[in-house]
DNA sequence: AAAAATAAGTGTCATTTTTACACTCATTAA
DNA sequence: TTAATGAGTGTAAAAATGACACTTATTTTT
């Protein structure tokens, strides 16, 4: 038994993360450069130590790079092609982040080298990095049809034509907005909040904050294929 | 650079495949008993070697432990907890896979222990392998109430009554044979073949197919959430 | 040969969900 | 005070869903 083990080769095992971020506008991605090639850049990535699980290394190197720390972080999918790094063998665990590009540290971006790059205009990728990226972008939108998830992507308090902008870049559409907003407030996950914001247009539109209780049990249900199951998503 | 590599810890990275199969009535998983404890049982796994990526390595094992090839394989989750294997630190990628039980060779099935057990009957399993279980079931119901990865599990030919089986089985409920057959053939993705199943019933049900190339390009669409976009599957 | 038994197959109606579409409202700036 | 801007809201038609029961084809039994 123990000589199967033994007589096993092991592998690098690297974690690289999809970091997306929403600027009220846009959708991005967090892209670090590389050294090796003028214009080569990558993801946020870095090893498995010993100690580590998968999704705390993950949150350990997202931490490293950004400063962030209670990020939605959810793994995507694994990578091994053999020559996938051409330095060594590397098997590369990847993660998708959603965050809101207001809470990042700007600071820590600099001493990294990091920039927010459009999904639109991606400057070339290290190894199969891009690969990563088309997945992730893919499984966002997978996902954020049929869970809230959007919201991570935005602050706190956030108004239904922010929210409506977010999945309007999400899926590269133009939502009605009446649609929208009934089809949002028909979850009952929002909550609206006395206070307008100001600035944006002249009649101000209301906050709301995710009800986070309701969010958090939910982050489990399915569909509507089976009937009598609760469909708790839009 | 070289040395950033060099500096860090490799790991033994394992396959392990949770294989659905369908036998008419249940779905069961494909276990194998594995030396160590008596009434231990383990997924169907292997070692990752050093030419192969990871989903040949998942296909090499697959067709190792069952002799069955072409079969529908889908990169389910990467398990990696420092403790999950107490001889070495291993990294597990899971993969799960649907198969017709039917199609199961059972001599090989004899030459390693391996055995079916339905879902609701599961012995105790090796490591952190009630885990991948439990997630390869989620994922089979989520995924199947929207892509119509069902027909994996069945012979080429079938009949709805069949197909209604299966769903009920992964869905553990009876769903109405009306809106069943309504909602399964309104995605235009069965044939119906003139031949009808003999032995079964007195009338005899007729036999299906999958339309394949519509199929095959259908496994990437998405959801309703997006107005416009086709919404292909149910 | 007729009758009984069995599972297959099919239709309708009420309800809910979805989509398309346009005007009024609140506030600020001119 | 008026004009301008984006926020906010309702309705009607169409499509999808869910609940529900009878007829049909065939085999087995009598």
């Amino acid at each position: 038994m123990i000589e199967q083990y033994q007589a096993q080769k092991p592998y690098l095992v690297a974690l690289d993360s999809i970091i997306f971020g929403f600027d009220g506008e846009q959708l991005n991605v967090l892209l670090v450069k590389r050294g090796i090639e003028e214009d080569t850049w990558s993801l946020m990535g870095g090893w498995l130590r010993p100690d580590e699980g998968l999704a705390g290394a993950a949150e350990r190197i997202l931490f490293e790079l950004t400063g962030l720390t209670n990020v939605y972080l959810e793994q995507l999918h694994t990578f091994g092609e053999p020559d996938r790094d051409p330095v060594t063998r590397t098997v590369s665990v990847a993660y998708f982040a959603l965050v809101n590009v207001a809470d990042f540290d700007s600071k820590i971006s600099e001493t990294y080298q990091a920039r927010w790059f459009s999904l639109y205009d991606l400057p070339p990728l290290l190894f199969d990095h891009g690969e990563m990226v088309d997945l992730a972008i893919r499984q966002l939108r997978y996902k954020a049809a049929q869970h809230p998830i959007g919201f991570e992507l935005l602050p706190e308090k956030f108004t239904i034509p922010q929210l409506k902008k977010l999945y309007d870049a999400i899926y590269d559409t133009d939502f009605d907005k009446r649609n929208f907003s009934r089809k949002i407030l028909s979850t009952n996950l929002l909550i609206k909040l006395e206070e307008k914001q100001k600035g944006v247009s002249r009649r101000g539109a209301y906050f709301y904050q995710v009800d986070l209780p309701k969010y958090q049990q939910l982050t489990k249900s399915f569909l509507n294929f089976v009937p009598h199951s609760e469909t708790i998503f839009w």
